[in-house]
DNA sequence: CACATAAGCGGAGGTGCCTCCGTTTATTAC
DNA sequence: GTAATAAACGGAGGCACCTCCGCTTATGTG
């Protein structure tokens, strides 16, 4: 079955589809630079629509939030599918680490209404943290099946390593300190791996 | 000791106080009214006095709402010493939880606002049910004391049993059902009291 | 292509938020 | 009582929220 929500769905309109995706993009900029608070008229001028628009395609600031969460860690997940194209397999799991170092970064802040938001919408959350969770196993696994990381590891260990991550304290050397456990998490990883680089 | 606070209790100014005060009850009111997210300028409105001294008393919302919710704790409290006073102790204590039933009821709706308040506040609570609970033990107490109820409850067996009336859904019937439980509660607690009531 | 029409657009307008600062007033000292 | 002054007042102003509805446009049909 291709879909069913109670009365939805139908294809958007050309025009609708377009400043929709204008909408989410801008909004997710202007949600960086300013926080979460950031105006939402300024997010529908900068995305060239009126304020109407952005209000019919998001009923509330809540709605606009998700959906700009939402398409940041889909983002994530597709750029672990490219990387892991691109690069052996023990770069691209590190590199994508420190996309999502990255990432969470510009969650900080923003800390107080996300939880909210996380904590309203439970479905949100398990969704979202099992796409991140399955990204994060593909790389491990491809990274330990050709030998570039060591074998007694699996996603969910490495997932536990980086949740050091979330709760350090929200200083100014947060981002490097982060960069840094990733590298050294990543050195660990190739430690005794059969065909581990060596620096 | 008067008090110590930080750098702060001195003394407000006769106008500051009489306005603080004023505030705080027309607040209360408009808050029962119209809900948690009443317009603030219209509280100072019907207080009479200018928006910029509402701000200057209660520098957010959530100020205003918690005065407000200590006020009305407080005043739940201070009636159980009148009710005391003026009433046989088993009468006394049911027409207190008939009170407490009232004033759940202003609370309804304003659950999800309240509740981040109360979770982001943990004094508030911790100060407030202490001070509830307080208030019954002592009502129940007198009439343990007085055999106008049995004597083998305690304040925690009320409180306990008083819990349904949290956890109702809301419906409309809510009011008239939680104090039917009240009534019948109180028929349970005079049975085979030595004093009770024989209606 | 032209037309009908449903889908979508946008922004004016009314309301609320909050700050800032010139004016008023309670209080203290004399 | 009067004067000095610190405290408090109030509301204009600027910005944001959100709704409502007359106008525009994409899309399907002939």
């Amino acid at each position: 079955m291709p879909e069913n929500n109670a009365a939805a769905d139908k294809p958007l309109r050309a025009d609708a589809r377009r400043n929709r995706d204008a909408l989410a993009e801008v909004a997710a900029a202007v949600f960086a630079e300013r926080g979460i608070d950031a105006s939402l008229e300024e997010i529908a001028r900068r995305a060239g629509v009126g304020i109407g628009t952005l209000y019919r395609h998001f009923p509330t600031r809540e709605h606009l939030v998700e959906v700009v969460y939402r398409r940041e860690v889909e983002g994530l997940c597709t750029a672990a599918d490219e990387l892991a194209q691109k690069h052996p397999s023990d770069v691209a799991l590190e590199m994508w680490m420190q996309r999502f170092v990255d990432y969470i970064a510009t969650k900080r802040g923003l800390s107080t209404s996300l939880r909210i938001l996380i904590t309203t919408n439970s479905t949100l959350f398990s969704d979202t943290s099992g796409k991140v969770s399955q990204a994060l196993r593909q790389l491990v696994d491809a990274a330990v099946a050709d030998g570039t990381i060591r074998g007694d590891v699996d996603a969910s260990d490495v997932l536990h390593a980086l949740s050091g991550i979330y709760s350090a304290p929200d200083t100014s050397e947060w981002r490097d300190r982060s960069r840094r456990l990733v590298s050294l998490l990543m050195d660990g990883l190739r430690f005794g791996a059969p065909k581990a680089a060596r620096p």
